[in-house]
DNA sequence: GCGATAACGTACACGTGTGTATGGGGATGC
DNA sequence: GCATCCCCATACACACGTGTACGTTATCGC
């Protein structure tokens, strides 16, 4: 499965992932402390961590089979190497934090204060939607061109996600457009930053965000 | 210098640079073809150029050796080490990428207008701005402690210079600190994401932008 | 009970990067 | 003309990461 097969392929179940059946019950009948086998999501798992601590330069394979307590040989069992790792990484992003954006639209019968309410939810609520992975990825992004194009689509997508929300909300296409611009490049700008105000002044800041970026009280 | 320091030490002047009769003149009358000597400045910008294009991971000793034409040795006889290396490195965005913000406010005598469309130039012209130079920092940042703090402390810093601007601008203060942010984010968002409007449509959404930030006409 | 297979450990070969110690050549001062 | 200093090259020791080949253990099907 290339990349861009995997762009299109979301959402199509389980994967190369067989079923294994439970070997935890009869682990513990031997005598040694018999750990469960590690799967490819596994890795694939320590390697986001690993990615969202330490940028994509950290995703080495001794420092994650040292981090799930095992030596390499496994991991060369999973994967073809460290590309084939990188490669699962990022289908991985694409399939689990992309698609709740697009819920967003679905069943609101293009009411855009609810529409836009609903975008914010999925934003401040973190989620089903996990910035640090998002941004993660993004700087892996600048890194690699293929990784650079993917990432590209998926937010040309997601701007015109929000510009659908905009037209909904009644301004007109060079507007919509610059509008939706303006509240996604703010909100990776945000998480870009890293600032963190508090809870308090996160909700006291937020109805002024919304009509600032709206023109519109959403109340 | 620690990294504090330096960052209240900008525009100092010099710094550790001795004056260095130019070797050039005579360099041609031996038999060989002998090079000027490097500085180490120049080390630094071999290093910028690698951050911008390969992340922090990307500045190591050999490449930039390699790059410049030459063994480690010298290296090691203008730097510590790595460790002193990027030390120098930040520094010198610190000095380099941050001046020019300041400079927005001066001699516009409040006239928001004014100070906006300098910004505006600022960002735009990316002259004594570099966005490209700002993002592979910002990047770094994140997996660096001591780095974010200082890049956080200029963050705010910019921040603070828009919000003035929208004070002059006629705004008050939760709305005025919230369209700064709006603002800067967006840019910031921007190029994280790196897209490219040709320079026409450029400036035909430039002014939709401009009364979207700021709910004024600039003309 | 026995071969097949999933999952992992171990060992070898190699490349690349870091520090450090040391030596050398060219310009400079006097 | 010699010491001195700047700037660089070379060699050594070491750490860490990647692939690959191969051995090992547990489990399953029959």
């Amino acid at each position: 499965m290339t990349l861009d097969d995997a762009y299109y392929a979301r959402a199509e179940g389980e994967g190369t992932r067989r079923a294994r059946k439970s070997a935890k019950s009869t682990a513990a009948k031997g005598r040694a402390v018999q750990r469960e086998p590690l799967a490819r999501e596994d890795w694939i798992l320590a390697a986001r961590k690993a990615l969202i601590k330490g940028g994509i330069g950290a995703v080495r394979i001794v420092p994650l089979a040292k981090a799930l307590q095992m030596t390499r040989g496994g991991f060369y069992w999973h994967f073809k190497g460290r590309q084939d790792l990188l490669d699962a990484l990022l289908v991985d992003w694409v399939q689990t934090n992309t698609e709740s954006f697009e819920s967003v639209l679905k069943g609101s019968g293009h009411n855009g204060i609810a529409e836009f309410k609903a975008l914010v939810d999925l934003w401040i609520a973190e989620k089903d939607y996990n910035p640090a992975w998002d941004t993660a990825i993004r700087n892996w992004a600048r890194l690699s061109r293929r990784v650079g194009a993917v990432v590209k689509r998926v937010d040309e997508q997601r701007i015109e996600v929000i510009r659908q929300i905009f037209l909904d909300l009644g301004f007109e296409d060079p507007e919509a457009l610059v509008r939706a611009r303006i509240t996604y490049f703010h909100q990776v700008g945000y998480y870009t930053l890293g600032l963190e105000d508090s809870r308090e002044r996160r909700l006291e800041l937020l109805p002024v965000y919304l009509a600032s970026l709206t023109s519109r009280s959403l109340d």
